[in-house]
DNA sequence: GTGAAAGCGCTAACAT
DNA sequence: ATGTTAGCGCTTTCAC
C-alpha cells in the first residue's frame, strides 16, 4: 500500500527550483509587468514539469476569486451534427484563452443548471439560446460572472425561427394547408411547442388556417396514421419537429404508396447526417452553429475581462437546406 | 453601478443565525456523530436559505481535499439515443449522493482529458469504456481519485465487441464473404478501427478471408461506389461502422436497383432512432447503456468512499437488434 | 454541544 | 526584481 502520493504543490516546485513560492506563481502565470531573468524562469519551468506539477484548480480559483471553467448547457438531445462542431470550436477558442469548457446535458432528472454551475464554480455559462431573465438571475447568484446569451426581447425565439422558416418555405411553394408533426417523446415537448409556435405564427400572418397538428412516434404505424390524417384533411405540406420525425413521415408516406413532395411535402429540422439520404432527400432547416463558436467564446472572454459584450454577437439564425422532399 | 454584490459566506449565515461558523458547517453537512439541538439547527437552515447561501465550491474542495465533481468523458458524437438515457440516469444517481456530473466531449481540438480533469478538479472520471492504463495513470495524477472503467485485460474491447456481434450475425446467416464500411470522417477513425478489429477477428476465427474494407462518406455517390466494389468482389454481407454509414449503404444499394438483404445484407451499429425507419429496417448492434448508469454511479461513490469497487459492475456488452436488412 | 484556531494551495498586495 | 505576508471560504481537529 503506497502512501496516497500527494500531488506536488507550488511550494515543492519553488523548493526544487530554489526560488520563492511567489516566483513560481509569476512564472507559471506569465504575469504581465514583471520581467524575470531567463535563467530563473527556465529553472522554474523545468522543475515544474519534472515534478509533473499541476496547479490545484480549487485553490487557484479560491484565491483568484474566479475559476477558469465555462459551463455549456445543451438541451437534452438529439445533438445534431452541427452542435458537435460548434462545441469543438467553442472549446478550442476558450482553451486558447486558458478557459476550460465542460457541458451539462439538461436532462429531466439532472440537477438544475444553477446548482451545477455553483457546484463546479463556473465563471461563465453558455446556452444555445437565450436564457430567460429568471434563469440568468439564478445563474448569476450561483456565481456565474457572465451568462450568454442573455435574454433578448425578440418576439420569436431562435428556436421558434426554425418553425418560421419551415412554414415560410412551404407557403412560398404554394401550400395553403399546413400540417405539423409533433414528436411523441415527452422529452421534446417544450422545444417542439416552441418550434410549432413559429409555424402557427406564419400561418396567422399569411392568413392561413392554423397548422393541422398531429403527434407521431418514430414507428412506421404511427407515421402511417399521421399521414392518413393529414391527407384526409387536405394538408399538402407538413413541417416536422425534427428530421427524425420527418423521416418517419416520409416512411409513412411510402408505406401508403404515396410520395413526397407530390402527395405531401415535408420539411424537417436540424439537418442530421442521414437527412440527405432519406427518400426523397429531406428538405430541412438548421442553425449554422459552427460559425458562432468563436463568437461566443470571445463574448465570454470579453465579459470575464469586464468589457460588457453581452450583445457582441449576432443572434443565431437558422437557414433552409433545400432538397427534394419539399 | 451596484457594487459587485458579493455572495453570502458561511460567516454571514453564522452571524445571521447567531451561532459560530463551525456550527453552520456541521448543520449544512449533516455531520455524522454530532447531535445538534433542533432549534439551533432550524435557525441555521433558515438563515442559510433566507440569505440564499451557497457554499463556495472551490473553497469547499480545497478544504475538504476533494471536490464533488464527476467528469464523464464521451467520445465525439454521434450520441446514440441510448447514451442520453445513460447520462440522465448517471447524473441522477450521482446527484443522489451529492455528486455533480459534467461531461466533456472528447473532440479533436479540445484539451486532453487529464487537463480538463485537473482544471475542474474532478474527483472521479467516468468513461464509456475502459481507459488504457496510461490514460488512467494520467488522470490519477491530474487529481482523479477514481477512474472508471479502469483497463480490463480483455483481448477485445467493448467497442470491438460491436464488430464481433455484427460479424457473428452475418456468419450465422450464412455469409462467407464479409465487407466493412468505414466512415470517411476523420473524427471516427479511431473508434472505427476498433470496431473493425472485432470483425477481422471473427473472420479469422471462422476461417474466412479478412473483410473487404471500403471507405464511404454519407453521400449517395460515395455509397454507390462502395456498393459497387463489394458486389464486384462478391461480398454478400457488410458490417457498417455505424447506422448512419449503414443507411448510406442502403441508399447506395437502392440507387443501384439492388436491395437488402437479398443482394447485400447490411448491419449497422448504435441503433439510432431512424434505423428502424430505414428501407428496409436496419439490423443493428448496440449497447444497453441505460441499465448501467446506476451501477457506474455506485462504483464511483464506493470508490470515493475508499471501498475498492473497481470491478463492481459487469462490463458493458452489446446486443443485436435484428430487423430486416440482414 | 459549542466555539476557537489551524490550515488546504494558491494569488496578490505589500515591503524589501 | 524578488521575497514576505495576508487572506480567499471552507472543513476539521481540539479545547471549552
Amino acid at each position: 500500500m503506497t502512501p496516497p502520493a500527494k500531488r506536488p504543490t507550488g511550494q515543492d516546485v519553488a523548493r526544487a527550483a530554489g526560488v520563492s513560492r511567489t516566483l513560481v506563481s509569476f512564472v507559471l502565470n506569465d504575469r504581465p509587468g514583471v520581467s524575470i531573468p531567463e535563467e530563473t524562469r527556465r529553472r522554474v519551468l523545468e522543475a515544474a514539469k519534472s515534478l509533473n506539477y499541476r496547479p490545484h484548480a480549487s485553490a487557484r480559483s479560491l484565491a483568484a476569486g474566479r475559476s477558469d471553467v465555462v459551463l455549456l448547457s445543451v438541451p437534452d438531445l438529439p445533438l445534431g451534427s452541427g452542435i458537435s462542431r460548434f462545441i469543438e470550436e467553442l472549446a478550442a477558442s476558450l482553451a486558447a484563452s486558458g478557459l476550460t469548457l465542460v457541458t451539462h446535458l439538461a436532462g429531466a432528472h439532472g440537477r438544475p443548471l444553477p446548482d451545477v454551475c455553483a457546484s463546479i464554480d463556473a465563471s461563465a455559462v453558455i446556452g444555445l439560446e437565450p436564457f430567460d431573465s429568471d434563469t440568468a438571475e439564478a445563474l448569476r447568484k450561483a456565481g456565474a460572472d457572465v451568462v450568454i446569451p442573455s435574454a433578448s426581447g425578440d418576439t420569436v425565439s431562435p428556436t421558434g425561427l426554425i418553425g418560421v422558416l419551415q412554414a415560410e418555405h412551404l407557403v412560398r411553394s404554394g401550400h395553403r394547408r399546413i400540417g405539423y408533426a409533433l414528436p411523441a417523446h415527452p422529452r421534446f415537448q417544450t422545444m417542439a411547442a416552441e418550434r410549432l409556435q413559429g409555424v402557427v405564427r406564419v400561418c396567422a400572418e399569411t392568413g392561413l388556417e392554423p397548422p393541422v397538428v398531429v403527434t407521431t412516434n418514430l414507428e412506421l404505424q404511427g407515421a402511417v396514421s399521421a399521414v392518413t390524417q393529414w391527407v384526409e384533411r387536405s394538408v399538402t405540406g407538413v413541417c416536422a419537429f425534427n428530421d427524425e420525425t420527418a423521416i418517419a413521415v416520409l416512411a409513412g408516406l411510402r408505406q401508403k404508396g404515396l410520395s413526397a413532395p407530390t402527395d405531401l411535402a415535408v420539411v424537417g429540422a436540424d439537418d442530421i447526417p442521414t437527412a440527405r439520404l432519406a427518400i426523397p432527400p429531406l428538405t430541412t432547416v438548421c442553425f449554422d452553429l459552427h460559425e458562432s463558436g468563436k463568437q461566443r467564446a470571445e463574448a465570454v472572454v470579453a465579459g470575464l475581462a469586464g468589457r460588457e459584450p453581452a450583445h457582441g454577437f449576432p443572434p443565431a439564425v437558422p437557414r433552409l437546406v433545400q432538397r427534394s422532399s419539399a
